[in-house]
DNA sequence: TATTGTTATACTCTATAACTATA
DNA sequence: TATAGTTATAGAGTATAACAATA
């Protein structure tokens, strides 16, 4: 049983003990609610991407192709993917003709993946309809919710290990 | 170009604008961010949950059925998923013997669906499971950044009318 | 005719395991 | 023998569309 906003219970401060519990329901824990808002963001991302011949998942490698070319197993682990997933994105990217695979000469078992022009104008894009699906989303949150939230959002990020140092807070 | 922390553009106070912008990549919107923490929540929480027989999309339903039976077309909205992915996972839950499906009497097209005593059991122990995993995921994180992180996650779920009231921050 | 629930089908995302070519 | 990448396959998640029973 949940109180409305600014109910008799909350002006009272009960809300913070007893009847009221803060946390009593599965969906209002992390573990549920970031894997369904994750459905829901996702979809809103896709569907701005869908013109550009993207996905949401294709956008973190073009990221993390932005100022160097990497392996791919470098970009497997930086993801969180297994490397068989990244063979697929990046056989995708390629068609796209958004990135290049050069075979190492060093090392004849490794593919550099470089970005193409086309690479760079595409993650350009994909960065500014994130930022549309984001102020769709954070409608009505002041500039503190909204960096209170992206800032937490980071920092799970970061001790899942994603991204590498790409993804830091300022 | 991101600074690792506390480099000397940090420092002096270009960080804010210019060279370093605060949203230059994709990995650090909700868009994507959500995205992929949505699915390390829920990789996390699905491992917890195995043992009971349960998965993370079922919680939500055990949720909303707590309180009342409830037809599976309104589940399917309060979830926010197409009738056809209800008739799913109550089928699931229904061989679980956590949910009973009972013909309504005054309209014999719909079905109201009610907890078992093993239902109720069940959501119990997701929900503890759940907490453990948001605390695993929290780790580090203050009272005050915690509250601002679910906070925020909550609204964004209530603008996209997910749950209902069930689902309101205090 | 419209609505509730169901089935059949298909698409996306992911992972595991077995394979190849190089080292 | 170990590593980089690939392929084949399978599982979980979703949705659309056509259907039966009931209103």
């Amino acid at each position: 049983m949940r109180m409305p906003y600014g109910s008799a219970a909350e002006s009272f401060g009960q809300a913070s003990m007893g009847y009221v519990a803060t946390e009593e329901s599965v969906t209002q824990t992390l573990a549920f609610l970031l894997g369904k808002l994750g459905q829901v963001a996702s979809g809103r991302f896709a569907a701005r991407l869908a013109p550009l011949g993207l996905r949401p998942r294709h956008c973190a490698l073009l990221e993390l192709l932005a100022h160097a070319p990497k392996a791919q197993l470098e970009l497997a682990h930086a993801i969180g993917v297994t490397p068989s997933v990244v063979v697929d994105m990046l056989d995708e990217l390629e068609q796209a003709e958004a990135v290049r695979r050069v075979r190492d000469s060093t090392d004849r078992r490794r593919q550099l993946i470089e970005l193409t022009t086309k690479g760079r104008r595409l993650r350009r894009r994909a960065v500014a309809l994130a930022r549309e699906t984001d102020e769709e989303m954070l409608a009505g949150f002041d500039t503190a919710q909204a960096a209170a939230l992206r800032t937490g959002l980071l920092r799970i990020a970061d001790s899942a290990g994603l991204f590498g140092s790409v993804t830091r807070p300022s």
